[in-house]
DNA sequence: TAGGCCATCTGGTCCT
DNA sequence: AGGACCAGATGGCCTA
């Protein structure tokens, strides 16, 4: 499937079917830990295959020079990247004839956490080797030698940090292929790109959220055709911190509301924010939309809230009723487009009582809600994923 | 062969 | 002071 076809797929908002290839693709995509660089993983994609050669660590085939008393010469030995990497296939170090791995290390390790055995790989660093060394010299380093030792304290840490750099970048590699699997995405000939994984985890967040803003408004609906309730969601326990959603970047007569909720889907109850637009006839159908199970989920704990308390408790703000409606949905017709409230707070540590009705509802103009400022304005690029899947 | 993507090295800067 | 972070440079691998 190539790029057009994403896009395609991707404006028809088709989750189920992006769900069902997500689950495609982990089932084709390596799991193992090991970054899906493995060669299993590589089957009709060549980034895997190529990258299960750069997984292995360069260190093993480097042969610094530790006693050399300059630096930038051994760097022009050692740089050029991949290069100098073994050329084998897996992603076990076996450039390294001793079998020496700097591998399988966690993506949760940060800064130097592999032991290396200086001993087995004496061309790879000792992580610990340099601290040792200063705690052996009872860490004064005013008192070492200049000249020859300091270069040669320079090549470590030079490696040290080169190898440092490499697990982080290990590490961020890690998280990229995390979120690959937990984003739904078409099956594809390779695997996406670190771009492309960004891109589409963004769309989808964004997607997500719409979703849930269109169920949202159909079960205002609902409620106010029961009962001539007014529609909303009461916004509680919203992050009232300085750098929060709400506070950030929105206007105070933006359209823009904020939705934070419980992250079903990767986070294990990470609250995430999202500043979500007023509608300007962008909001999905809900109708048209189906869901991943871990969508359905979110939308059902949105509809939970969705209380009549709450409802009375948003009557208690105050604001008129067209003042407190945060946008119209495009799908649902007129009735209800004065009548949403876009906000909803399924979780949070601190309530700011009605930070949406304050820092957005107010000022958003009457019975215009297609044309009130949308979060376009505030972010320009809202739509655009929409439009384009890349 | 050009372009895309990537891993790694490297030196600078920021942060604790 | 040392580690994390960042961006530039370099070069390999792959596809069109």
């Amino acid at each position: 499937m190539d790029a057009t076809q994403l896009t395609e797929l991707m404006g028809s908002h088709d989750f189920m079917q992006l769900q069902h290839q997500l689950h495609h693709n982990n089932n084709n995509y390596n799991t193992d830990g090991h970054n899906g660089l493995s060669s299993e993983s590589a089957e009709g994609s060549s980034r895997p295959v190529r990258r299960a050669t750069r997984r292995t660590s360069q260190l093993s085939n480097n042969t610094y020079d530790l006693e050399m008393t300059d630096s930038s010469s051994q760097s022009d030995d050692t740089s050029g990247g991949g290069g100098s990497s073994n050329g084998g296939g897996s992603t076990t170090n076996t450039g390294h004839p001793s079998g020496c791995s700097l591998g399988g290390q966690g993506p949760s390790g940060r800064g130097r956490v592999q032991q290396a055995s200086s001993g087995a790989c004496p061309s790879t660093i000792a992580p610990n080797s340099t601290s040792s060394n200063s705690s052996n010299a009872n860490g004064n380093a005013s008192r070492r030698r200049k000249g020859a030792l300091n270069a040669k304290e320079r090549n470590m840490r030079r490696l040290e940090s080169n190898e440092r750099e490499r697990m982080r970048m290990h590490s961020l590699n890690d998280a990229f292929q995390s979120l690959r699997e937990v984003i739904p995405h078409v099956e594809m000939e390779r695997r996406l790109s670190k771009i492309e994984t960004l891109t589409l985890a963004k769309n989808y967040i964004i997607n997500l959220t719409h979703i849930i803003l269109s169920k949202r408004n159909e079960e205002a609906a609902a409620l106010e055709l029961n009962s001539g309730a007014v529609g909303g969601v009461l916004l509680s326990n919203l992050s009232s911190e300085s750098g929060g959603p709400v506070a950030s970047g929105i206007p105070a007569n933006s359209n823009a509301a904020t939705i934070c909720f419980e992250d079903t889907l990767a986070s294990g109850g990470a609250f995430d924010c999202a500043i979500l637009a007023a509608t300007d006839g962008s909001l999905l159908n809900a109708a048209t939309v189906t869901t991943s199970p871990a969508m359905q989920s979110i939308q059902s704990q949105a509809i939970h809230l969705q209380t009549p308390m709450e409802q009375q408790q948003q009557q208690a703000s105050h604001l008129p009723h067209h003042q407190q409606a945060m946008h119209g949905h495009g799908h649902l017709g007129a009735s209800i487009q004065s009548q949403q409230q876009p906000s909803l707070v399924l979780n949070g540590t601190t309530s700011v009582g009605l930070g949406i009705g304050i820092g957005v509802g107010v000022g958003v103009g009457v019975g215009v809600c297609n044309n009130a400022p949308s979060f376009a304005d505030i972010n320009d690029n809202f739509d655009e994923p929409f439009r384009e899947f890349l």
